[in-house]
DNA sequence: CGGGCAGTTGAAAGTTGTCAATAGTAGTGG
DNA sequence: CCACTACTATTGACAACTTTCAACTGCCCG
């Protein structure tokens, strides 16, 4: 497998940073992206601790960023799937406050902050998508607030399989069946959920006749229903 | 009162955004910032079906932003304080996905956006400012998850408290004693609880010894112990 | 001065968490 | 290649925290 792939060659350019510069100038920004050896499941591609520099795009498999508590509690705090970029955190701290581990082997592009910020001085559009990348974060924090702060245990994993489904529609794939990259546990820890009532509802969803799942491997079977739990998400796919 | 306070004299500037701005290039900053008339209590600073235009610091008061859902119910997403940025969640989508009212008679400094992406071309320090901004918000975002998903209804509220704490103390005012500028009802909503809850919660950090609370002026009694509540607050002050 | 909203308090109900036990799965190493 | 082990997932019973419903007080603004 090549670790070269180069922005233009890439299929996720479409929906990653490539698509805010024009063709003409992808080789500046091509220029300044890293791409490391894969990062196998559990592995670390920053921690805490690490100082801030560069920010990843997912290139392929799924991470997760969490972040500890005092008392050594983890709080999943986002997953990042192919296209995405995360590590945005830390730029106000220069070290990085969240903690990102692959849930399965992973490649990712590192762009170096630093230079990354330069480009953006001199392609417009490239400041102006990464605002943009930003303020999606943002509303995306914004919406889970409201699903933590307002939505029941069922309403809150129907939000996440949805979300989950159009995030893989995006890329060009089936928005009906796909694979979890992450466990229960995962799922549980972000929705503000214990493990028992995540899989008590994923039971409750198949006997509904709304969901087919065999470990992680799911099949949505009558998206209305899930997103009538959520009927603010009715419109969304 | 002068509506025309230039960024020069005004006292906020060690904590808004001239303090990414060299003396020199803070005229630049300061011609493109419009300074409106005060808002009224319960009026609004936007809506969210208004086009994205600006982003606004505050001058004075409190806003509350808050979207609603489908269903036509609130939730509160942020409470902002003299020297606080809001408005940058719009920047993706060209229109505000929050709503955001004054909890109090509030003055704002509006940034119209075109120009200060402009401005952020010709001064790096500025754009690395409004870099470093949005990397706050999603960072506090990312605590409040941990709150929500986490933590019980005493904690939250501590936390809450502690958070405008630290937040007056940052401008100069005292961390001890201050005024709440939102309601019982905005508290609930903003941490995901009832408001039974809260005041129940008022009622009985008082009878601890740890608080004091006369409508919405309180005075923090024993920081130790609301910290305790929420352990991972112990350091911030 | 009055009405309506903000705030407080009590009792009952409900959703979700905790504890415990069991089954299934996947990665490891012999 | 298979067995072992540790982790993931599921299910049930019970407990706990928080919500809901209801009533009452007080205050602010019109």
């Amino acid at each position: 497998m090549s670790q070269h792939v180069s922005c233009n060659e890439c299929s996720l350019s479409p929906v990653c940073l490539p698509l805010a510069v024009a063709p003409a100038q992808l080789d500046q920004l091509d220029n300044i992206i890293h791409r490391g050896r894969p990062l196998k499941r559990g592995e670390h591609l920053f921690r805490a601790s690490d100082n801030f520099e560069a920010v990843y795009a997912v290139r392929s498999g799924a991470i997760k960023t969490y972040v500890l508590s005092d008392q050594g509690d983890e709080q999943v705090t986002g997953f990042y799937l192919p296209g995405e970029v995360l590590g945005m955190d830390g730029i106000s701290t220069a070290h990085h406050v969240s903690n990102a581990k692959a849930l399965e082997t992973a490649t990712v592009c590192e762009i170096p902050f630093a230079q990354l910020e330069n480009l953006s001085q001199k392609i417009p559009s490239l400041q102006h998508h990464f605002f943009s990348l930003m303020s999606n974060e943002i509303r995306a924090d914004r919406e889970l607030h409201m699903l933590l702060s307002k939505k029941n245990a069922d309403d809150r994993v129907a939000s996440l399989l949805l979300s989950l489904s159009a995030r893989h529609q995006r890329r060009g794939l089936s928005s009906r069946v796909f694979r979890l990259p992450m466990s229960r546990y995962d799922i549980a820890n972000y929705l503000g959920l214990a493990v028992e009532t995540v899989s008590r509802i994923f039971t409750r969803f198949q006997q509904n006749g709304w969901l087919r799942a065999e470990g992680r491997e799911v099949e949505i079977l009558d998206r209305g229903k899930l997103c009538g739990h959520d009927p603010a998400l009715e419109d969304s796919l």
